[in-house]
DNA sequence: AGCAATTTAGTACTTTAGTATGAGCTTCAA
DNA sequence: TTGAAGCTCATACTAAAGTACTAAATTGCT
């Protein structure tokens, strides 16, 4: 925020310098209206280009999305249930996750079990539906 | 595209009058330099932001995901394998599906299981993971 | 009309997924 | 050090999911 005023007080600073010199060059009669005209067109052009740009990013930025951690904390899903569960999303079977994982396949049925009570799904397919609803994955 | 050409060429002749105007009224001194500038700033900065913005639509179209018919169509999805894939990821059992469509549970798990050749998925999980990766749903 | 693809549905089975419960082990803070 | 929380694993189930057929009805196209 600060940095983007003091660019902007730089630019109107800058654009106003500009505009004063054009002026006494054009009184003095050594530039052509033309070329003056062509390069303010050229100026502002291109700063409209700028400032969309930044507006459009920092829209993006928002829109993009994030993983919500402050959410899977609220969930109250453990570090160890969040990873499978990202498994699960993954397309994995228990008996692939407990490989991975270098665990056994009850170990994952419980994990999955407790994940699929902390969101309050059904099945696996509804925790990812609602994992990705919620940004948690 | 020819949208996009008859634009340009109308807006290039309009900035080619507007020119010739605005010497003209330099030139008879109805109007102030100032002012000529202002205008010509406005409207470029105006043409910069509108083709920034024209730039980043298609970009974004391009990048932001939409549904991929055609990948669809090259799979041989037909059109209610497709509608079950969408249930599936949804995260409905075989049962919830064949309610929501007024079939039998067989119906679906048949259609389900021709998805999952399609797809080449070895569980609905996996499918729908493939799906998203591949912008069908 | 006739063929191909689609949609529907069933049976019979195998495989995964999910639940319930109990229990041992570790970690970390009160 | 005691207790809560997390991770692990097992057993014994039940419930879904998925496979492999077969087959009839429907639809679309030539």
């Amino acid at each position: 925020m600060k940095k983007t005023i003091i660019v902007f007080s730089l630019l109107i600073l800058a654009l106003l310098v500009l505009f004063q010199f054009i002026k006494y060059t054009l009184v003095s009669g050594d530039l052509q209206t033309e070329y003056v005209m062509a390069i303010i067109a050229i100026i502002f052009f291109g700063i409209g280009i700028f400032i969309n740009k930044k507006a459009q990013n920092k829209q993006q930025t928002s829109v993009k999305k994030e993983i919500n951690y402050k959410k899977i904390e609220d969930l109250g899903l453990s570090k160890r249930e969040y990873e499978v569960l990202q498994q699960v999303a993954s397309g994995l079977s228990n008996q692939e996750i407990a490989d991975k994982l270098f665990v056994s396949e009850s170990t994952i049925k419980t994990h999955v079990s407790n994940v699929l009570v902390k969101l309050n799904a059904k099945r696996r397919t509804q925790a990812i539906q609602i994992s990705k609803a919620l940004n948690i994955i």
